[in-house]
DNA sequence: GTTGTTGCAAATTGTTTGCACTGGT
DNA sequence: ACCAGTGCAAACAATTTGCAACAAC
């Protein structure tokens, strides 16, 4: 895979992306949201992100990183995920394959892995909720918890531990 | 409130609740559970209840209180539940008012309150999400996150942050 | 040239761990 | 007495912050 030449479209289409938005074209920023846009992954953490940026330019510091990230999400470039353990999951608002916008997450407790899921998966949840206790529901900010199909068979012998 | 009086009580029942699971009786894990039970409260972080046990007791150490909830959690007595930013909360498995045992929690994203909510509220979201994606889902582990009533009347006016 | 951004180092927060000692049974 | 459980200090991970140097506009 080229990787420089994609880097450099990745680039351009991050810096096309900031300007969008009105936000200063800065070196971290296109750093950070080109790998973004490179990265086949949908869902980084923090340090995955500066871990990405950092194979090509270690200069980028990971409080940036962090401060990039909180900027993108303000400039609605990136939405964050809330995943079981306390870590943050970043990815685009935008997304080229996913389910649409405000789509539902949800994690494996076993392995970690994340899987999107369609923004309708709740049904009338929501309504439920709001008569149950007064919320309002935002659901796609917070993974679901589940065990995913593979670590449900080994779940079943071992009977095991919770996050 | 006859604080003394209402501890005695209630480290007896925590006494009579670790013999019953068959857990050593030792003076940390009689505190920690005895004021679980007594506080009102039915969402405590493991820093609530050092701090309860410390009002005390300033003898028994924050990581024994890691620890203990860790150990009442496995015996059953106890269940966690992640909140949004990570932290983790702990309730009584059988806890006196609550909507039965695997009930689920909504985190407000505004003020951080917990409100616990009919096990119910899913309706058939579990079948959906396994339909689309193969998890089998542990809704009760996260809590949800959305705003309460409160909050929403506040964010109306300054359309606001996340978590 | 200003004002927003960055790098760095250090502080925070929540939680875990290694180890020598102690207390429950 | 024996071993699980505890206190302590130190390690940890993820994230945040104050501040001086710096780079976009």
């Amino acid at each position: 895979m080229g990787t420089a030449i994609d880097h450099a479209e990745q680039a351009a289409e991050a810096t096309k992306l900031l300007r969008g938005v009105g936000q200063r074209v800065t070196q971290p920023r296109v750093a950070v949201l080109a790998h973004i846009l490179a990265s086949g992954e949908d869902h980084l953490s923090a340090e995955d992100v500066l871990a990405l940026v950092s194979e090509h330019d270690d200069r980028v510091h990971r409080a940036t990183v962090y401060r990039t990230l909180d900027g993108l999400v303000a400039a609605g470039l990136l939405r964050h995920v809330h995943l079981d353990r306390g870590l943050t999951a970043y990815h685009l608002t935008d997304p080229p394959k996913a389910h649409g916008s405000p789509h539902l997450h949800a994690q494996c407790s076993g392995c970690g892995r994340v899987v999107d899921l369609p923004p309708d998966v709740l049904g009338d949840t929501a309504a439920r909720v709001r008569t149950a206790s007064g919320f309002v529901l935002d659901a796609s900010h917070v993974a679901l918890s589940g065990r995913c199909a593979d670590c449900v068979s080994l779940a079943d012998a071992r009977t095991g531990e919770d996050t």
